[in-house]
DNA sequence: CCTCAATTGTTGCATATTCAACTATTGCAA
DNA sequence: TTGCAATAGTTGAATATGCAACAATTGAGG
């Protein structure tokens, strides 16, 4: 009776999950979601509110000070309304400043804060320990291969909405 | 004075980009959103109203009809708000059906209806070709090293946080 | 029995994301 | 110069996601 409920569990993991395992999209939205979440639980873990894609823009920031916010939507591959929102949220607390370009007043140039920077710098090690911790026993090569081969992804995307 | 703001976009493209580009977690994340708006596209185009996410959970439940929503949070790895939720969208659209347990009156059995088998068949072939598209060109040695590497990433994950 | 911890699923709250539609501004072309 | 298309950014609506807190149910000891 109770080995019905396992039955279930077992068919689950070794027989269907085995089929999604198989599955390039499964795996790739999976792994992001376990990276996702390791990094801003370790956020909270260390104090602080930020996630991650709030961390990554101010990383394109820092790479751009003084980007407009078109170009830093170009940088983020994130639809402009997203960059908006995280925009607001990282001027309500002090971490990015913007200022209307006066020769273009449609444009808004970005800027880290210092205490934007500084936050910056201090989360980095955090991320790093995130992605080194789940890496873990995986060579240099099939991780250049990974990054290689998602790079691709990306690029065939924008070649075929061309 | 226009060749200014080339300037800061080819910075952007050619300099500061590039530090991203070795990121793993960027290139997960940009690769993933690529494939999910792709597919997510495709499915509007095709007149369907589903989300990849939504037809996921339905291609887990089809590997284990009846499956109780517990075990459906095992196979698609999300918190079980998420899932919850999803199942809502779902039935509401009479997609999926659930019943309570009546050994364990806490769980709740997840079937797909006939509806929900027929647009998983419809949709399959949607979700491939979508697939293929981001992967053109790339090799099938280096997609199971992607796979490989991505499974391990997400079992490395659920080791730490054991 | 009765209590209490564990399990299952839901709800409230917050963030992230996209699309469509909008406003404001710019620049070109008639 | 005027008018209109293009561009930059915002807002409204919708979905996806996760955490904390909750209700309902179960099962194991006392």
């Amino acid at each position: 009776m109770e080995t019905q409920h396992l039955g279930i569990r077992d068919q689950c993991e070794e027989g269907a999950l085995y089929e999604r395992e198989q599955s390039f999209g499964y795996q790739l939205a999976r792994a992001n979601r376990t990276l996702v979440n390791r990094i801003n639980r370790a956020f909270v873990q260390a104090g602080h509110e930020l996630t991650i894609e709030q961390w990554g823009l101010m990383k394109d920031i820092s790479l751009n000070d003084g980007l407009p916010q078109a170009h830093l939507v170009d940088c983020a591959c994130k639809d402009k309304t997203s960059v908006t929102r995280l925009l607001e949220g990282l001027e309500r607390r002090d971490l990015v400043r913007r200022a209307t370009d006066e020769h273009d007043r449609r444009q808004k140039k970005v800027f880290l804060t210092a205490s934007g920077n500084a936050l910056l710098d201090e989360l980095f090690p955090i991320v790093k320990a995130a992605q080194v911790g789940v890496t873990s026993g995986i060579s240099s090569d099939d991780l250049a291969t990974v990054r290689k081969v998602l790079r691709q992804v990306y690029l065939n995307d924008k070649q075929d909405s061309t």
